[in-house]
DNA sequence: ACACTGATTAACT
DNA sequence: GTTAATCAGTGTG
C-alpha cells in the first residue's frame, strides 16, 4: 500500500511535515550493550530551511545549522538547548533543508535502563519531553550525523496496525512560528509532551 | 577570548 | 499558570 518504505531512504526524502506525521507510531530502537531500549513515537514536530523562523537554518544565519540541514536524509541532528540534547532526523526534498524533532515516545523495552540513565522519574517522566527521552536513551553529540538507515545503534521499526488518531498543534517553545500547524502527537496518548490546544 | 542565545525542564504559586 | 536555572554551541572581534 505505502509507496515509501522506512527502511529505505526516500521515506526522509519528502517534505518535513510529511515524515514528521507517518512517524507517528513507529518504534524508536536504542541498541545499547545488547540491550533494547525502545519507545513508540507519539510527538514530533517539523522544521523548514531558510524561510521557517523557527529553523535554525533560517536565512543561513548559521551556515553550520544549514549545512547539516541540508545534509543526506536519514541522518541524524543532535544539538544542545537548555542543556537538553534533541534528537532530529534529517528530512527534505533534494535540495532543500528540513529536519523532524522527535518531541516524545512511549517506553516500551528497556525502562530500567531508562531510569537509570535519567534518575528515579516517574514512568511517565522519562521520556515526555525531547531532552527528558534523547537522555533516557543515552543520546548525545556524539549521534549527531549518525545514518539510521545503515545504523545498529539508533535505528526506527516500523509496526504493523497500531491504530490511532493524529492531533496538530503549533510548534512548542517557539518564539516566532508560521502559521500552520508543524506538530504532531497521538491523540490522547499521556507520553506527549504537553496538551495544548489548537490554535488555527 | 567573550557575549549571547535558547526547538527545555523542574519547581514553583 | 509562571519563572529561574544553567551551559554548550555559535557568531563575532
Amino acid at each position: 500500500m505505502e509507496k515509501f518504505v522506512l527502511s529505505d531512504r526516500d521515506f526522509f526524502e519528502r517534505e518535513p511535515d510529511i515524515v514528521a506525521k507517518e512517524l507517528l507510531g513507529k518504534i524508536l530502537v536504542r541498541t545499547i550493550n545488547k540491550k533494547r531500549i525502545s519507545g513508540i513515537i507519539v510527538e514530533t514536530e517539523s522544521y523548514f530551511g531558510e524561510d521557517d523562523p523557527a529553523s535554525r537554518a533560517y536565512k543561513r544565519k548559521s551556515e553550520r545549522f544549514y549545512n547539516k540541514m541540508i545534509s543526506t536524509p536519514g541522518h541524524l541532528l543532535v544539538y544542545m538547548v537548555h542543556n537538553n540534547y534533541l534528537l532530529n532526523i534529517i528530512s527534505h526534498k533534494k535540495g532543500k533543508a528540513g529536519a523532524v524533532l522527535i518531541r516524545a515516545v512511549e517506553p516500551v523495552e528497556g525502562i530500567e535502563e531508562m531510569i537509570k540513565g535519567r534518575g528515579k522519574p516517574q514512568e511517565r517522566d522519562l521520556t515526555s519531553g525531547p531532552g527528558k527521552l534523547t537522555k533516557s536513551f543515552y543520546i548525545d553529540k556524539n549521534f549527531d550525523g549518525y545514518d539510521i538507515i545503515e545504523g545498529k545503534e539508533i535505528f526506527i521499526e516500523d509496526r504493523t496496525n497500531l491504530k490511532f488518531d493524529i492531533e496538530s498543534s503549533r510548534r512548542i517553545g517557539v518564539k516566532r512560528d508560521l502559521e500552520e500547524n508543524y506538530r504532531f502527537y497521538i491523540k490522547n496518548n499521556p507520553f506527549v509532551s504537553k496538551i495544548s490546544k489548537n490554535i488555527f
